[in-house]
DNA sequence: GCCAAGTGTATCACTGTATGAGACACTTGC
DNA sequence: GCAAGTGTCTCATACAGTGATACACTTGGC
């Protein structure tokens, strides 16, 4: 379910922290869901397991989970806080960069608005099943 | 037309390059017009002008700039080089972690919906003043 | 032809971030 | 009480981002 691409410049423990939280979007992590453990998911994603703890902490800034010493750390909400006009605000501006960058490498308006109705529906797709 | 925030974790190059890309992806910059040199743009957005220099260097490496040493930068394309598919596949990636991060942040399906229309039709807007 | 002004380029130093190795501390169950 | 499992802390290293400064190229006026 969560995939590691070392040849992404993005850094390991984002893509760890945004794997998990397109997780608890999609409902694939319900609230109270234990996450592996860091040693665990370290292993099966063969990077070091301080960089799966600092996702983890990220992920509990965020208060999208909580993590206790000795006793792993679980989905505490699948909402952070935050008002919903600059939540709005940055999803125009990073919808700006993603738009452009995929217009300028030749892909067609209509390519562009099929592919972003086809991830709307993959992230209610599984939040349905209850 | 550009602007630059500290506080935002992005690198600042990357934040001038995404600007521009942004503006030649909206038509605001036709191909051959010319950039501003690397110490004007610096000095407008009080940053070094090294770290212009490389914002440029990558737009030339992308195709979508042309720099000349003693002569400036101007536009060379509109259009990257690399598969559509590849570019389509990596749009699908931005946008399923954009969509998370706005629907963890409450937004609803229907604000997200609107937020992306209205992006792309403001993308079309200035490119269709020819 | 020369030179001043304008342009990008290269080098170096500094700082902060990302990652990893290893030791430490807490919790649980037997 | 203790072993096994869990997260946390500290330290070291490598690299990326930024800036100051000096260098090299191009153009236009004379």
């Amino acid at each position: 379910m969560l995939t590691i691409d070392l040849d992404d410049s993005t850094p390991l423990y984002l893509q760890v922290s945004q794997g998990i939280q397109r997780a608890i979007a999609g409902g694939a992590l319900r609230v109270g869901a234990k996450l592996p453990s860091v040693r665990q998911l370290a292993g099966d994603l063969a990077i070091n397991l301080n960089t799966v703890a600092r996702a983890y902490r990220q992920l509990e800034e965020q208060g999208l989970v909580r993590v206790r010493q000795g006793r792993g750390a679980r989905v505490a909400s699948d909402l952070v806080s935050g008002d919903r006009s600059a939540a709005e605000a940055d999803l125009r501006r990073s919808l700006a960069q993603v738009f452009s960058e995929a217009r300028l490498a030749g892909l067609d308006r209509m390519v562009v608005e099929r592919a972003a109705r086809a991830c709307l529906d993959d992230l209610e797709a599984t939040k349905e099943r209850k």
